[in-house]
DNA sequence: GTATGATTCATACGAACGTTTGAACGGTCT
DNA sequence: AGACCGTTCAAACGTTCGTATGAATCATAC
């Protein structure tokens, strides 16, 4: 194998990744990393300033990639159909296809990466949550706007929750694709089967008829036993 | 106020459900958790053992009854009609009432519990990971069984894959419904407007076509820039 | 009252952590 | 050669953590 050469300040970045996406984040200690990086315990706070400071770092240096290719996604959808509406499955294709796109970049690292931002959304009292919810900011808002032009019955607040439950399914697919199989791929590891089958969940599941509020009073005449909804 | 007697078992249990709830499992301390509980820093360990049989029991008092209401539930359904198959509808707010029923409960004890379980479910190194694979199983099962029931059209394995993403919904909904109040219900705390929508899109997606292979093909012909699926 | 077993208490231990320090190293200029 | 600057190094600091210990306290039964 050619050994590339590579600075400390990237070793650090890749080990960092590496066991924050493995191990958990507060579970690794800075000699860990420094010790996977064959660093120096001390090039962390030279480098970085702090653990919380690697840990943004580690976050930016994909995040951005990722959210640009998003925003560039959706902007050519939406140039290219000036004259019609953006198709609903079209917009969800252009906001989980980035995700499992860094996911299969450089090897396994990708994957490692989303389990860092999987559970950095997990954990909403981390340092860099306020980081992380500031660069998701424009990506949550032009995304809102197509999604809310794509499905005009269905209020904004609506598509905020579902929105939310598409991100809670993709961040769910990360955590838990290392330790279930099922929902990895099975075949070949690069194919996307996951991808489609989460666009096709979430598609369907973000064009529900909003109605549900009809449910609710069909429920309220339910008997003490735990009753489910009939329609 | 009245100050009803609690055994210093339970007070350390309360503590550290919300403490674990609120900052999270590895940012709490035992020093934290007695603290809050009135009570001495040995008490942890005399009456649990560690901190990990701490949390495991955090995590059993209410998990066991939640996923009892949940196979009752089921049962009930699958018991009413049983000369036709059970909704699909049906078999999700099986599924996810219980969850909301526990949020409800005690005050703001079931909204922590359900974010420490969250927790756990994005971290699976935590040490009672096994545990809640263990305990989670039968249910697991037996709704995977309903669920193949009333989509006899997906496989197995997507019936897998699209309940992850309704859990990983789930458990985003929990996680996130203290920082962004439009996840939670806006109106009366105790409306179950969310759950609603829960079920909506979750039965929605569950429903599904799933024939996105078919959709893969139609992106192999995609350009060098990236291209959303067009139907 | 006193013995007994369960609980609570103050205190300490050893380990692991993030961070800091100051010297040593390795290039690149004049 | 010598001065300069970015980088690496071993070692230590102070803190916090989970856990352990032994005495003190309490409730109950004889």
């Amino acid at each position: 194998m050619t050994t590339t050469t590579t600075t400390t300040k990237d070793r650090l970045l890749d080990a960092a990744e590496q066991l924050f996406g493995d191990k958990g984040i507060t579970a690794t200690s800075l000699r860990d990393v420094t010790a996977l990086a064959n660093a120096n315990l001390a090039s962390v706070n030279y480098h970085f300033g702090s653990k919380d400071s690697l840990l943004a770092a580690v976050f930016e240096r994909r995040f951005q990639p990722m959210n640009d290719r998003r925003l560039q996604m959706l902007s050519e959808l939406e140039a290219e159909g000036s004259d019609h509406p953006v198709q609903l499955e079209q917009i969800l294709w252009a906001w989980l296809e980035p995700p499992f796109h860094m996911r299969h970049q450089s090897g396994d690292a990708g994957e490692r990466y989303m389990r860092v931002v999987s559970r950095v959304y997990a954990d909403p009292n981390h340092s860099i949550h306020e980081l992380f919810m500031q660069q998701f900011e424009t990506v949550r808002d032009r995304f809102h706007d197509a999604f809310a032009r794509a499905l005009p019955t269905v209020s904004s607040y609506e598509i905020t929750r579902r929105m939310h439950y598409c991100i809670g399914s993709l961040a769910h697919t990360f955590c838990w694709c290392q330790q279930i199989p099922s929902l990895c791929s099975t075949a070949e590891p690069q194919s996307d089967e996951v991808l489609h089958s989460l666009v096709a969940f979430a598609t369907a599941g973000m064009r529900a008829p909003a109605d549900f509020e009809l449910v609710s009073e069909l429920l309220d005449s339910g008997a003490a036993t735990p009753q489910a909804p009939s329609r």
